[in-house]
RNA sequence: GGGCCCGUAGCCUAGCCAGGAUAGGGCGCCGGCCUUCGGAGCCGGAGGACCCGGGUUCAAAUCCCGGCGGGCCCGCCA
């Protein structure tokens, strides 16, 4: 309700001024900083908005307050009568307080939601720039599971905002063809399929990849931890020899106890018989993690941190061993015909080697073999995203000439500035040290941070991930012609977007490092679990919407209803769509999302939209007989109709709060867009629901006697409605009819 | 070692940038309400050191400083 706050603003000063005999200025200072400030009150019994006054009070005695305020309300609801819709100004405990005409805003909310006046202010806001949103992007190397979900969600539903508001939009997934990943998982298939395996019916193409993804690089990983435990230990015991051998020579043992020399001595002598050692390992760091607490000497310390690296490791193949015997135990003959042709980690990596330099020298054999496995991925990423309600205008491949030959021209760019040099070795290196010396822009991008440097050509000559990063940019801005560019990618990823912007400025491109953004969110944490990709262990988008429709199911079924079963899952269907793209906006982007699978049946979010919808709907098809979803501009023509008979009546409670409510329909929407907090959305979404569900509890509609009455209740219906019906198509929420 | 983000009832979350009155929702829990527009609802209730400690202020969940706890980033990985 910003425009009603300025209005109330636009009038103090004058009556400030007078009344109380204040400097102008200052008070027009005091505005502009934010101090005085009009704010919804807690109560509306106290009026609807207030100002605080304390600090212009301070120096006046309590008892003069009253009559000091008395007549600045006067003043005040002279002055904001007309113009505000304010019916009245209280003065209480130095608080200036305003309450509102909500009737005479009822007709402002018909102009702004039925006759589409809202939407033509929101177009404005865009005015038909060209935006790019990338999001998704997620590694074609399993599915997408609940994190690149956030992903999706968020982005999809930025970009639906940003189509609200005037901008012209297009969304595009970038697919990371050429990483190790892809490689890791391209050699797994060449094995799997050379024995001839196959797909079986009935498994999305993106489940059995992560399959055979997650196999692979177990295996490997299984190899190399086995090969470095193995030398961890040996040097265990070369360190523990070398200790006992000082004890026994200096007879004393020194600051070592003797308990702990003796395991000392026992792991040097025993060196042969390496699982015993692997115990005495154990228990030995256990001791002297303890004897640090108290006394430490450099003996100690290195023996620690050699049982440190060793202890990360053995955890961490601990880690991969369960998720080996969950895999080959559900895929068995994925895991035999891998597990006799992984054996040997520096094998494995010079053939993972060998595919990525082919592939980034653009050998059409394997970039066709690549790509026919991407595709196969991405046909699976589709059919999840679109199940969802998520299309793309466009899949970008890092593998595409455009973006590969752009790369060495951006490398070969950047080699003219000042900034970039050919290191030892003859890779390419950015000093963003250097160029932050030079531009502020760049200093602040990283304050107070160093910007440092990075690297962004190999001495093999080949390009690095965020070489062709910003030759994409570059690309999204040049050729496809943004004008805006948001990245929606996760935190971790926020250094890489920096350096991103670094280096278009450093290029001489200005206005693009501005226009573009890095919608940064935080990860998704399973509640008992980590994910981890590489390990095959994560929960999917598709696993999501299935346990979400499955207890929604469970919950209509009890409701022992007529419909029959084929609509109930229809409903369920679109329920579940709902609520599961609801939980995945939820929460701020900034924070960490927590989700327990165990509850995915208690979020309903979704529903709770859903069901006001429906209610309304209902209301409107028992009184005209219209559906509303098709033929709203029948509904629309009926309520501008009933508008213009309407007569002045005082408002319950309840029917302030959503005419309120309504009032902030594009303040919420512009606040969103402006914050990049989609969350913002669907919670007023739920509340203007969950308000619509106790005005209609409390008050009869269509069977109000009362003629005057039940118009505004019915006109507060069909505006609801139509709020609703647009936060939906923004939040990508299917609508019911019925539920 | 350096940098960024987060910390609000049993759980989740809004408010913090622009300090203001009784910290707003939801889940779960307890107790009520089905002859009136569809009960996936409504009404009532219990449950809070706003992580801790200082500071600024008439006023601090909010701003500043110092801690603590959690997450993330600092690769010729992606």
């Amino acid at each position: 309700m910003s425009e009603l706050v300025n209005c109330i603003l636009d009038a103090l000063p004058e009556i400030l001024v007078k009344i109380m005999k204040i400097d102008k200025e200052l008070v027009k200072s005091l505005i502009e900083s934010g101090k005085l400030r009009v704010a919804p009150t807690p109560d509306p019994r106290l009026g609807d908005y207030g100002v605080s006054l304390h600090f212009l009070l301070k120096g006046i005695e309590r008892d003069k307050w009253v009559e000091l305020g008395n007549e600045l309300s006067r003043e005040l609801y002279a002055a904001t009568r007309d113009k505000c819709w304010v019916e009245r100004v209280d003065f209480v405990n130095g608080y200036l307080n305003f309450t509102l005409n909500y009737f005479n805003m009822l007709g402002k909310l018909v102009d702004l939601l039925v006759k589409g006046e809202v939407s033509k202010e929101l177009m404005n806001v865009g005015r038909g720039i060209k935006v790019i949103v990338e999001h998704t992007s997620a590694n074609p190397v399993h599915p997408l599971h609940i994190g690149s979900g956030r992903n999706s969600v968020i982005g999809d539903t930025y970009a639906r905002l940003l189509r609200k508001l005037g901008f012209s939009v297009e969304t595009r997934f970038y697919v990371n063809d050429l990483g190790r990943q892809v490689a890791i998982l391209a050699y797994g298939v060449k094995i799997v399929e050379s024995k001839s395996i196959s797909r079986p019916e009935g498994i999305k193409p993106d489940h059995w990849y992560g399959v055979i993804y997650a196999l692979t690089n177990i295996l490997i990983e299984l190899s190399r931890l086995r090969e470095e435990i193995k030398g961890k230990l040996s040097e265990l015991v070369d360190l523990c020899e070398k200790t006992c051998n000082n004890i026994l020579s200096e007879e004393a043992t020194g600051n070592i106890p003797r308990d702990i020399a003796f395991t000392i001595c026992g792991i040097s002598l025993k060196r042969n018989l390496k699982l015993e050692t692997l115990k005495q390992a154990k228990s030995l760091y256990i001791k002297l993690k303890q004897l640090k607490k108290m006394s430490s000497n450099s003996e100690v310390s290195t023996l620690l941190s050699v049982l440190e690296d060793l202890r990360t490791r053995v955890k961490e193949y601990y880690e991969y061993v369960k998720a080996e015997r969950a895999l080959s135990a559900n895929f068995p003959e994925v895991y035999n015909a891998l597990r006799t042709e992984v054996r040997n980690h520096l094998e494995a990596e010079k053939e993972i080697s060998k595919l990525m330099s082919q592939a980034e020298k653009e050998d059409p054999e394997t970039l066709q073999f690549f790509r026919r496995i991407c595709e196969d991925v991405l046909n699976g990423f589709k059919q999840t995203l679109e199940s969802i309600g998520i299309n793309f205008n466009a899949f970008d491949f890092e593998s595409s000439s455009e973006v590969l030959s752009e790369a060495h021209n951006v490398v070969s760019d950047l080699l003219k500035t000042n900034y970039a040099k050919v290191i030892e070795g003859g890779a390419v290196e950015v000093d963003l040290n250097a160029a932050s010396r030079d531009h502020d822009y760049i200093r602040n991008l990283f304050h107070p941070d160093q910007a440092g440097r990075f690297v962004v050509r190999r001495r093999d000559g080949t390009t690095l991930y965020i070489t062709r990063d910003i030759a994409y940019t570059l690309y999204k801005f040049r050729k496809l012609g943004a004008e805006k560019v948001y990245n929606v990618i996760a935190v971790e990823q926020s250094r890489e977007q920096r350096q991103l912007k670094a280096v278009l400025y450093i290029l001489g491109y200005l206005k693009e490092a501005e226009n573009l953004h890095h919608f940064s969110y935080e990860m998704v944490h399973l509640k008992g679990m980590r994910m981890s990709g590489r390990r095959g262990v994560y929960y999917t988008i598709d696993e999501m919407l299935i346990d979400n429709k499955l207890s929604i199911l469970k919950k209509l079924m009890e409701k022992e209803k007529t419909q029959n079963i084929e609509e109930l899952i229809q409903v369920a269907d679109k329920i579940a769509i709902a609520n599961t793209r609801a939980v995945l906006i939820s929460v701020d982007p900034g924070k960490v999302l927590v989700f327990d699978p165990e509850k995915a049946g208690e979020i309903e979010y979704g529903v709770i939209v859903e069901y006001a919808f429906v209610r309304a709907q209902g209301i409107i098809r028992n009184l005209w007989g219209l559906e509303f979803l098709d033929n709203s501009t029948e509904v629309c023509n009926k309520i501008l109709e009933l508008a213009k008979s309407i007569r002045e009546t005082e408002l319950s409670v309840e029917e302030k709060k959503i005419v309120e409510s309504l009032a902030m329909f594009n303040s919420v929407l512009s606040k969103s867009y402006i914050e990049m907090k989609p969350n913002k959305i669907l919670e007023y979404a739920v509340n203007l629901a969950l308000d619509f569900n106790r005005f209609y509890e409390k008050y009869p509609i269509i069977s109000e006697r009362d003629e005057s009455k039940r118009n505004i209740r019915v006109l507060i219906t069909v505006l609801t409605m139509l709020a609703l019906s647009e936060l939906m198509d923004i939040m990508g929420f299917p609508k019911l009819r019925r539920m």
